[in-house]
DNA sequence: ACTTTGCTTGTATAATTATTCAAGAAAAAG
DNA sequence: CTTTTTCTTGAATAATTATACAAGCAAAGT
């Protein structure tokens, strides 16, 4: 019965390309994809991945896949924008932390600069660090739209 | 009140050193620290804190703190720490301003950087300044309890 | 002083997730 | 082929986790 691990590889599939909240979201989910099953079943196949249950930086919750709960340093990529140079995003109140790799915190700093973002109020940066002055007025996932826009894949360094 | 924050930093620590699976375990180990609460308050602090549910491989769950940790040259022993080099530390909200002599603020602030405190987010210096952005759940006092882990004597300096 | 505002918390409950139980299906053994 | 064992699953339920609501309290403003 290969129905299984079909099911198995839709939700890794699901779960690394949607925002999943729920189990019965994923259920849905697997309903458009014509699996028919139970949250039951899905308890189990979660569980036997080791998928786990975080907090999401909206408010909510999102499933993660077990790599994913450490950055990977695999997937840095050097062509277009230094993306590579980005360990990861947080918040704290209006402000934004941005951690790079060793260097790089100046040229991502003048990239997001140049590119001026409506949410971004201005930039201070050191050498592995950079500072993010964000406006009052707007939301962290406004924040991380507005910077997803020429960088892609930002989304994916938001811790927390 | 600081209650809260002494607590989440109590199940910070519970969490990295045991393995908890479950708000209910961590209800009994917080009892036996001194700590009386509820599982809804749990809940909001784990959320709070970004606290995963994953399986575990043993066929129970664990709690696990987000992965950003930096890699664990913490042991490094900084035994003559150049304490002298800071004048000051004052907050204004959830920042913190240290002052230091002319030039230690790089070296102070990787120091800082390598032991990641937990109530810290992230530093950048100038030529004799540190800004420290904190976590927005901690405490004052708990930002100068993770400091004072590695800076002996950081209480005397901080100003207010 | 008195409001007002915002934060923290507990109770009760809602929502979600895990597991028990039984049953059906496939594989393995006889 | 028949029996036995192992897997997988759904339904029901247990267990766990999240939240609505209201109360308590402190800081800030009037």
């Amino acid at each position: 019965m290969k129905v299984k691990a079909q099911r198995v590889n839709a939700i890794v599939q699901l779960i690394e390309n949607n925002r999943v909240g729920s189990q019965d979201e994923l259920l849905t989910l697997l309903e458009q994809l014509g699996f028919k099953t139970t949250q039951a079943t899905l308890s189990r196949d979660l569980k036997a991945l080791k998928v786990a249950k975080q907090p999401d930086y909206d408010g909510g919750y999102v499933y993660v896949m077990p790599e994913n709960q450490v950055p990977e340093e695999s997937e840095l990529s050097y062509g277009d924008f230094p993306l590579g140079g980005i360990l990861s995003l947080e918040f704290s109140g209006n402000l934004a932390v941005i951690k790079t790799r060793p260097g790089f915190a100046n040229g991502i700093a003048s990239v997001i600069d140049s590119h001026g973002p409506y949410e971004v109020l201005g930039t201070i940066a050191g050498d592995d660090t950079i500072l993010l002055i964000t406006r009052e007025t707007v939301s962290r996932t406004g924040v991380v739209s507005g910077l997803s826009l020429f960088m892609p894949g930002i989304r994916d360094k938001v811790v927390g």
